[in-house]
RNA sequence: GGGGCGGUAGCUCAGCCGGUCAGAGCAGCGGACUCAUAAUCCGUGGGUCGUGGGUUCAAGUCCCACCCGCCCUACCA
């Protein structure tokens, strides 16, 4: 199986925020899982330099375009490591060489097939906005943003033939060959499309894009919308217009082409971008997943930042404070499949505390202090005093070791059955499930009277609780990859002895009381 | 204005085609244990399932209207 996994490319007029990171975070999983089953793996994301609104921000600013996006990509793709992202290829709409030669083959490639025709043009446009408006968005005839009145425009731009693909975008996004996740977003997608597609403007002209963008292919005065010039990012990245083998192997030839979006851009994703594929000949994705927003301490996360939610939506400052363990868990514990997600430290804190540092973290640690206490820090079983059977079929006569192993034994399908349906919720908590059987375990069997009777149980009990905890450490690897790192090393004994024990997660919150004097 | 999604216990959320679906986790309260980062385990949940109608033998679960939040409606994940 092979599979190409991308985000959207984010406009870098701003710094990134815990939004964006969400779509990595969940991209990053995706990619992980799949490599971690022996298949062919491409997780691509980038950033979209060309939007004009990159241009209007570099104005405000007092910076030369270029200097400014290129200052800003920057730190979208310094999230790699704070993020521990496992990611493939970056591509940057304005600097990339294989970018532009692959956008003209792109508009090319849907003129020769008809479907690129030039009109005249005429609309409402805000200068303050740098943007065309539909008389309906308007109150009261002026602009909602500004309170002026739009001027009237009128240019030569391209079109794109978007009505003419109406009916195989239904089927394929009806018939499930294009399959948008969750159903509600298809259902909405359906509903669009069934209300007719207008063609739509794909060209700008140069003056009013500032000189800054693609021109379009044989036409200088214009420059190529820059949502046609980003969506084709999907393409160029593997060598559309520029050669190579990458676009047979992650396009034309893979199996799965799976687009992770924000809802605010499910119609450019769901139904522009396949139609153009479909006027290019070319196959389409065959999943766009689609999240909601975040939200910090109940307020919008403003992409420009500073104001509300600030620091609080900063992913770099988070994983500095926090972590990367408790950033990423809280970012697939605890965002719901479907509905905007309200971020606070709290919720980060207390779901890190609670099933990391307590959960995972303190199961691993007393399984293995045990084994040291009562063991030696020798592995049961492997040293050769019993069989692993024999140990296996004595554990199996200890009460809950059914409900363990049952557990252990669930995980990889639970996760797998959870992520072909992009529920990465319930996909994370299908591996926490075993560390809380395992917690359950303990005191179940209570190893400690086992140890103090010198009941023959003991080796199984613990061995069973060790192959619970390497469950753990495995199928933790997608979610969090240093945690699951961690674990896996706790749990790996080195010339026979297992490491002593040490806290795999810190405590974030308050901490914790000291004990009570016996 | 049009289209769409959400509104379920204090908090975060599960509830597919209507009939043990009124649930889970967290918090709170009570108890147990001592291997462990006082961590863990057990017990404990009367919330008009946003509001008002309707369909049905039966509705969070279908239909209609309305209220609240959010997204799209030609350049914000």
């Amino acid at each position: 199986m092979t599979v190409y996994i991308t985000t959207t490319i984010p406009y870098v007029n701003a710094r990134p925020h815990l939004g964006f990171a969400l779509e990595l975070v969940q991209a990053d999983v995706l990619a992980r899982f799949h490599r971690r089953r022996g298949e062919a793996v491409r997780f691509q994301t980038g950033t979209d330099d060309n939007s004009l609104k990159n241009v209007l921000a570099a104005e405000a600013a007092g910076v030369p375009v270029q200097e400014f996006v290129d200052r800003n990509a920057e730190a979208f793709v310094a999230l790699r490591e704070p993020l521990e992202l496992a990611v493939d290829d970056v591509i940057r709409t304005s600097r990339d060489p294989r970018h532009r030669p692959g956008v003209e083959r792109l508009w090319r490639a849907c003129a020769d097939a008809g479907d690129l025709y030039r009109e005249h043009y005429e609309g409402l446009y805000c200068v303050g906005c740098e943007q065309f408006y539909q008389p309906a968005e308007l109150t009261g005839g002026r602009c909602p943003e500004h309170g002026t009145e739009p001027q009237r425009v009128a240019e030569e731009n391209w079109f794109f033939r978007l009505s003419r693909h109406a009916d195989r975008l239904h089927d394929a996004i009806a018939g499930g060959r294009l399959r948008v996740e969750p159903a509600e977003r298809r259902n909405e997608v359906l509903a669009f499309i069934a209300g007719g597609l207008a063609d739509f403007s794909i060209s700008r002209s140069t003056a009013r894009a500032r000189g800054w963008g693609i021109p379009v292919p044989g036409d200088p005065g214009q420059v190529v919308y820059v949502w046609w010039d980003a969506l084709g990012n999907y393409l160029t990245a593997l060598g559309y217009g520029t050669g190579g083998d990458d676009l047979r192997r992650w396009w034309t030839g893979a199996d799965r082409r799976v687009h992770l979006v924000g809802k605010g851009v499910l119609r450019f994703h769901a139904v522009y971008w396949p139609a153009m594929l479909l006027s290019a000949g070319l196959p389409l994705p065959t999943h766009v997943v689609v999240h909601d927003y975040l939200t910090a301490n109940g307020r919008k996360i403003s992409k420009s930042g500073g104001n509300s939610g600030g620091d609080a939506a900063d992913p770099v400052a988070l994983t500095r404070a926090y972590g990367t363990d408790a950033v990423r868990w809280w970012l697939l514990r605890e965002v719901p499949r479907v509905g905007d997600a309200d971020f606070t430290v709290e919720r980060l804190i207390a779901r890190a505390d609670d099933e990391l540092a307590n959960g995972v973290g303190n199961l691993v640690n007393r399984v293995v202090s045990m084994i040291h206490r009562y063991r030696a820090g020798h592995v049961p079983g492997a040293a050769g005093a019993a069989g692993t059977a024999e140990l296996e079929r004595v554990a199996a006569g200890a009460p809950g070791t059914a409900e363990l192993e049952r557990a252990c034994r669930e995980a990889p399908e639970r996760v797998a059955a959870a992520l072909a349906e992009f529920d990465f919720r319930r996909a994370a908590s299908a591996v926490w499930a075993v560390a809380d059987e395992a917690n359950r375990y303990v005191n179940l069997a209570r190893p400690w009277e086992l140890a103090r009777d010198g009941d023959d149980a003991l080796d199984a009990v613990l061995a069973a609780l060790l192959r619970a905890c390497r469950t753990v450490g495995d199928h933790l690897e997608p979610f969090l990859p240093g945690a699951a790192a961690r674990v896996t090393a706790q749990c790996a004994p080195v010339d026979g002895v297992l490491p002593a024990p040490r806290p795999l997660f810190t405590r974030l919150g308050s901490p914790a009381r000291p004990p009570r004097p016996a």
